[in-house]
DNA sequence: CTACTGTTCAAGCGACTACTTGACAAGTTA
DNA sequence: TAACTTGTCAAGTAGTCGCTTGAACAGTAG
């Protein structure tokens, strides 16, 4: 093999890595999995495609070596391969906001306008949390607030939110704010905790990321199984 | 549109972007362009492609916003358009090298075996350029050398290294250690560099990554232009 | 063992990608 | 203006990708 053979197969490796990531459906994964380890029909449900395809989807992402898999009886529990993986989706999202012609748009038409919702910086949640003036809520579903999440936060699933709309109240101290945060910057969730929150009469922001980020920050983080620990 | 297409529609808007690195010529242009702008028949010869399909992959490049161009007489230059299109690629390399089940094998047949081959990492260059133990040998080609380089750095591309191998030992005093570097982690100009200066008797070493990294990293670079300036 | 659940595989179709060749467009020089 | 350089576009071919459908393959439960 020539020299510029050689140098064409290492690039097409990179290039592989790559190619994984270039299918909606399997960025769509990728965010997903970024909030913890999930089996293939619940991957399935949240991409809106086929058992059978997501399936194919998640070979394609194991075969470049960006996810993982884990038995557990008759289920199949996927992750991704590791903390570089969320980075480098991190980077990818990144360029796409800062380059991407039509990305403002496509991400307008998703999560509709932001105009009247307020975000918080992660530094600035941090001060906060230290202060002690502000009551974090993962409006993520149950089961990824279970794998993860911002310590100290509480689980309220976007789904039960306006049901607990009132304990939510009257947990809150007059002086204190509600901060919401869901998977990451182009999650819908956050957005929709904040409207029901303020058409509820309460002020409330969101947190400009996800736990993603905020773990990858190596911020306080706790988990189901291991309590509070720091990054 | 509903809900679930905008959603499909943002993330293929992601997906779009990593599909533009989808392809081993096109990754292999944005590490050259990683070192500073470039016409495309420069780009054509290093990737080893024709004019006309190297113009088609900076305009896929284009499209996905990761390169733009600027005029300058009869020649268009190709830059990237940002560093944050670096900070993806290291990310990609980060991840493949990590996860990809092939890649060691690949860079293996691409560089060879770097077992006798030292590498400095940055922090310690930093140190002994600072303490003056040094001489940095900048391998690129000229071009990349005026485009930008570390501070103090001399020019000596890899094809003229035997020529002027007398030149470079003359100028180094004997407790100094010679430190090339190049392209990035997987550019061979260092290594055939360092393995040239071991074979003339010659203690020397090659920075573990390349200039990319280095001006991402903060650290003090300059250029034909600008003269020194702190990252 | 059989029945069942969760997951993967195989075939098949339409759409897209990579590269080549040769023609064309934009800008420069004389 | 004409001749030239640089870069892009168009057509064509071979190969790959994304999704669907329906069948096959673990493991588990009875």
């Amino acid at each position: 093999m020539g020299h510029r053979d050689a140098k064409d197969a290492l690039f097409d490796g990179f290039a592989e890595v790559a190619k994984a990531l270039a299918s909606g459906r399997r960025a769509e994964l990728i965010d997903v999995l970024a909030q913890g380890e999930r089996h293939v029909d619940e991957l399935a449900a949240e991409i809106g495609q086929s058992v059978a395809n997501t399936s194919f989807h998640l070979r394609a992402l194991a075969g470049a070596g960006l996810v993982t898999t884990r038995r557990e009886g008759t289920r199949i529990h996927y992750r991704l391969a590791s903390e570089r993986v969320v980075d480098l989706w991190v980077a990818l999202r990144d360029v796409a906001a800062a380059h991407h012609a039509r990305l403002d748009d496509l991400a307008a038409a998703y999560l509709g306008d932001r105009d009247e919702l307020e975000q918080v910086t992660r530094d600035e949640l941090v001060r906060r949390i230290a202060a002690g003036e502000v009551l974090v809520v993962d409006v993520r579903p149950a089961a990824e607030y279970r794998s993860g999440h911002i310590a100290g936060a509480r689980s309220v699933p976007v789904d039960d939110l306006t049901a607990r709309l009132a304990e939510l109240l009257t947990d809150v101290p007059d002086g204190a704010e509600i901060v919401a945060y869901c998977r990451g910057p182009y999650c819908a969730y956050a957005d929709d905790a904040v409207r029901a929150l303020l058409a509820g009469g309460r002020s409330a922001r969101r947190l400009e990321d996800g736990f993603p980020e905020w773990r990858r920050a190596g911020l306080a983080v706790e988990s189901a199984t291991s309590g509070a620990r720091p990054g």
